[in-house]
DNA sequence: CCGCATCCTCATGGATACTG
DNA sequence: CAGTATCCATGAGGATGCGG
């Protein structure tokens, strides 16, 4: 564990236990799910094997993660304690203030497609309630999100298979910019490929009200 | 500035902009007032003088601070762009997903009543609407604070002197947990002092409905 | 005084190799 | 697979210097 900052304010404290190089970081893959050591390797690429290890034996030690035993057998499961899902709310938020910095794209960076599984629920959060219940599936990447908005909110996921009222294709930067609402579908033409039902992805990608 | 994680992800860009020590605490300071060097570095104890310099200029370079010229004369202030005042909404969620690390109390860790300019809000801001306006005084550690409570939401700033409907006094600790809800006024009979209107002072710290 | 810059020491992070 | 061990580069912390 890093140097405490020493200060009785709860902003310090709380970073004397997530404020260390990459705690936030693991804390966002395990928000997604539940995850093995090699899982998490590869979900963090540029971490050291060591300093994860370090870091999940911190975030065991001050009740952020805990480690279980898979299902199947002896396997070692890392999850997030009731506490550390707490992290959601201050991690969206950080999310959200980030759009100005995704919106130039990846740039040399690397992308994961499962990272919006945590991403797309911060931004289409604060939207107003959609309009009808429906499924969409963003592909991305090679990838196929599935978002199922309801009237009591919107879970992001990998796709299991269910039947889709549309799918979304786009870069990961435009998908972004349409969830942050700082882009909108009439200004993307071209960029997005909506095959289906667009009423149902106009539902959810609420285009900013014209002013 | 530190390394970059170099992940397309919001989260982790966020963090390469003001995940490096201090910067957050940093970030606090301005929260409350923007604020001259000398003011920062009274106000983050512990933190190297070299080390605000440095991160002062990266926060600068990334656009979260900038520099101003006082109104009298040639002293500099820092204050945060609209960008860096955006950090509010995480940094309360941090300091709300820390009260369990606050209610321990402050053990050895150095303390500053102005601290809780920003903590207040961020504890109370989530609770039911004040029923009546009002204006608290909140006595700590020498210094009071007022708490202006009116329908549109709770400000929090040091007392400029204004009439105050009460004057709470009670340890930090106290008064965190009472903000946060995992004290109730009914329970801290001794620790708490309450000058004036006690009726006031419940319209704010609104003790947990009974299970 | 204020607002930094320099210098030095040591703790932490990062890359790679290695082990139960 | 799930981590340790090792080594080196970097960054933090503290003292001090210095121009305005």
């Amino acid at each position: 564990m890093s140097r405490s900052y020493g200060q009785y304010c709860g902003l310090a404290r709380a970073l004397d236990v997530v404020g260390d190089r990459w705690n936030l970081l693991i804390v966002r893959q395990l928000l997604m799910a539940p995850a093995r050591y090699r899982e998490l390797l590869d979900g963090l690429p540029g971490v050291a094997t060591n300093l994860l290890a370090d870091r999940l034996r911190d975030l065991e030690t001050a009740g952020v993660v805990e480690r279980r035993l898979a299902e199947e057998g002896n396997a070692i499961v890392y999850a997030l304690t009731p506490w550390g899902a707490g992290l959601r709310e201050p991690v969206e938020g950080l999310i959200r203030w980030s759009t100005p910095l995704m919106v130039r794209g990846p740039g040399g960076d690397r992308f994961r497609a499962e990272w919006l599984v945590v991403a797309l629920p911060a931004l289409l959060g604060d939207k107003p309630a959609v309009r009808r219940p429906s499924t969409l599936g963003i592909a991305v990447d090679g990838h196929l999100l599935q978002v199922a908005a309801t009237r009591s909110g919107i879970a992001v996921s990998p796709h299991d298979g269910r039947d889709l009222d549309a799918v979304v294709r786009a870069d990961a930067s435009i998908v972004l910019g349409l969830a942050a609402g700082v882009l909108d579908l009439d200004d993307t033409r071209g960029l997005v490929d909506i095959d289906g039902d667009e009423a149902a992805v106009r539902a959810v990608f609420n285009p900013p009200a014209p002013s």
